[in-house]
DNA sequence: GCTTACCCTAGGAAATTTTCCCGACCATCA
DNA sequence: TGATGGTCGGGAAAATTTCCTAGGGTAAGC
């Protein structure tokens, strides 16, 4: 059996530093390459594939989820396991959602990471047990949040934007050149179909989707 | 000079691997000790001071600020530098009030790192330059933020949380067992207050400022 | 070409919420 | 013993929001 070949993507130089120990300790595994941003590793598994993409997700550029879809978009056979600081559940049901095969915490034992590493190198996924209870859980409501925003038409979905923003009516009728009261019943209809009763759950809603502007 | 000792506060073991491959390319850096939370942290202190104190900020347990706060409330002449993913300056913010000596991002280079530690062991400070700058631009909205939050009184606060976690009037008046006219008058004192005017800026602020319960 | 359906728009009336002003009670503090 | 500030709520007025209605546009299906 040939040994495991390896893409480090991180941006923190001193936390690959730590994956290669770690690595190191198994004789499965072979070549390690290693880069810096999303950027590059899709340039570099196009230069040469490797076994498994272990991945952080949090990166300036396009960011880790972004270059999963692209790798797996490119290279559909392309494997990748996140290994995340984060063990919120939004994060890894993110990453499989964009196509990883596994999720495992920095905080895993060396083993471990070793162990993901080779099952997805056999065509095998690896999910951080807790999370993955967890997952089958939350997956549901985060869905359906997902799902409800967009039953949302177009224009209800301005609506929500603005007003989950801090807008009041007056100032999202304004910048949509909007009736105050065609804002008011496109907010009543929203409601309706988001199943909320206020507008500060809009804004908890658009959060956890992202779609907050400020900060 | 005798060299600088060093205690590694963070609770990914792969990332204290990369941190003593960094500081162990100087040969002023001495002794290293490791620990993986902030409780460990504080009695490893007591136990065995150290020149410089190296944490991460995000860990399970007390987490780092916490940690922070209690090791400078015991042991006022602690030096701590603050290692962190995030480049938010809200974590520099809050870091440095509790009471570090520095800030640096993961992503530096090691001699970085090594500087810093030892910059810090001779009793000055680094921050990261381009944080510094930012920090002194956004530290007045934001220290404005908390210090608007803390302008309310107990019970102002109360009706805050619950408006800005999704609760409608009604059932915040429920839930701290009062009238629902008391809760609309507390409302309006609080917007005027944090000189807001919707209940979705309730939430921005309660999100910035981390009050926001679920997820 | 007609029906059906859905979205966008917004007005009027009614319901509801929110503000504003008020008074009462209670604690703390000078 | 006043003064201050927080807490609690009522009443009236203002504002917001809902609910109902309705015209116009567009797209799909028959």
């Amino acid at each position: 059996m040939t040994k495991v070949t390896v893409l480090l993507v991180d941006d923190h130089a001193v936390v690959r530093e730590g994956y290669k120990s770690y690595l190191s300790l198994s004789e499965k595994i072979g070549e390690i390459y290693e880069v810096d941003s999303g950027e590059m590793a899709c340039q570099q598994y196009m230069k040469q594939p490797v076994d498994v993409v272990v991945m952080d997700l949090s990166m300036p550029g396009m960011g880790g989820l972004e270059c999963i879809r692209r790798l797996i978009t490119r290279e559909p056979q392309c494997k990748i396991l996140v290994f995340s600081i984060h063990n919120e559940l939004i994060y890894a049901t993110r990453a499989i959602k964009s196509g990883a095969k596994g999720y495992i915490n920095k905080s895993c034992l060396p083993e471990i990471l070793v162990m993901a590493v080779c099952s997805i190198a056999q065509g095998q996924t690896y999910i951080d047990p807790a999370m993955a209870q967890q997952l089958a859980v939350n997956m549901i409501t985060e869905q359906d949040d997902e799902y409800k925003i967009k039953q949302l038409s177009p224009r209800e979905f301005d609506v929500f934007c603005l007003l989950a923003n801090g807008n009041t009516p007056r100032d999202t009728a304004e910048k949509l050149h909007l009736s105050y009261k065609t804002v008011c019943n496109h907010s009543t209809t929203t409601k309706e179909k988001l199943e909320v009763k206020t507008i500060a759950e809009f804004t908890l809603m658009a959060a956890r989707q992202g779609l907050i502007q400020s900060e």
